[in-house]
DNA sequence: TTAGGTGCAAAGGATTTGCGGAATT
DNA sequence: AATTCCGCAAATCCTTTGCACCTAA
């Protein structure tokens, strides 16, 4: 309802990636200069509680955020640079189901994340986000 | 080599669960009191990066480990009882490198975990010995 | 004896929180 | 003016480390 906590949720809807706090810090900073670290861990808190956020701990120490609205995926951590892509499976859902089942269980959620390298030809690798210091739990 | 070490290796091995240090730490002064926990965090490390032990990060806050001998496999939390049941699949360990290929990676780890309800007509619930405290961060 | 291990306590990094001041209604 | 929020810095929590002492080989 403040301006802050506006203006982190505006950031945060900007947000096509998956940035933790200092990042939002970051960002929200760039736009305006009146807001501490700590607001932005109160609101993200704050969000996340309302299920407005969700919060991913992709190792690395830190955790990291995106919006809820999303829909239903996946994520894939490129190691080397922190970077996370998203994408979704009909056949995992299926097979997962099936798992489930062998096992005397209905399917109720499911949580999977691949960990993997960039294969060699692909132009692509803009900005790491985050991704330094730290183990990488995986 | 040294006693606290293999205290704690044996407190592993002997473990059916997913313990995080503290409790690493109880286990191993209840049998010998000699020990820090500066040593337990120091033995789980070293073991981890030998491929003795695996990493998990089920949200929470801390890290959980469970010997590396256990084989590949994954989770399935009933969220009834939060009780961890342990599963392999190589049908999804396929599945997971093809969608990482897919994307343009080479699969480096993954972690997936299934959440269900246990199904009706089921004669099978052992109750395993371990496999408890689930706390899951989703 | 020597290299490496251990304890203790201090250091670190991420996140939370107490408190007085500031903004919103 | 009352309530809620913010910024700052101190406090927590989990984990790592510096340093002096101790232990296995």
């Amino acid at each position: 309802m403040t301006g802050q906590r506006r203006l982190i949720a505006r950031v945060l809807s900007e947000a096509e990636d998956h940035p933790d706090v200092e990042e939002l810090y970051r960002r929200a900073i760039a736009l305006d200069n009146r807001i501490s670290i700590a607001t932005v861990y109160r609101t993200v808190r704050l969000l996340e509680e309302k299920g407005i956020l969700e919060r991913h701990d992709f190792g690395g120490g830190r955790a990291r955020y995106e919006p809820t609205e999303h829909g239903p995926h996946h994520h894939l951590i490129d190691i080397d640079s922190g970077k996370v892509i998203e994408f979704s499976d009909e056949d995992f859902e299926a097979l997962a189901r099936s798992i489930a089942a062998k096992l005397g269980f209905v399917l109720v959620g499911h949580r999977l994340e691949l960990f993997g390298k960039r294969k060699a030809a692909e132009p692509e690798t803009p900005a790491p986000p985050g991704a330094r210091r730290g183990r990488t739990g995986a």
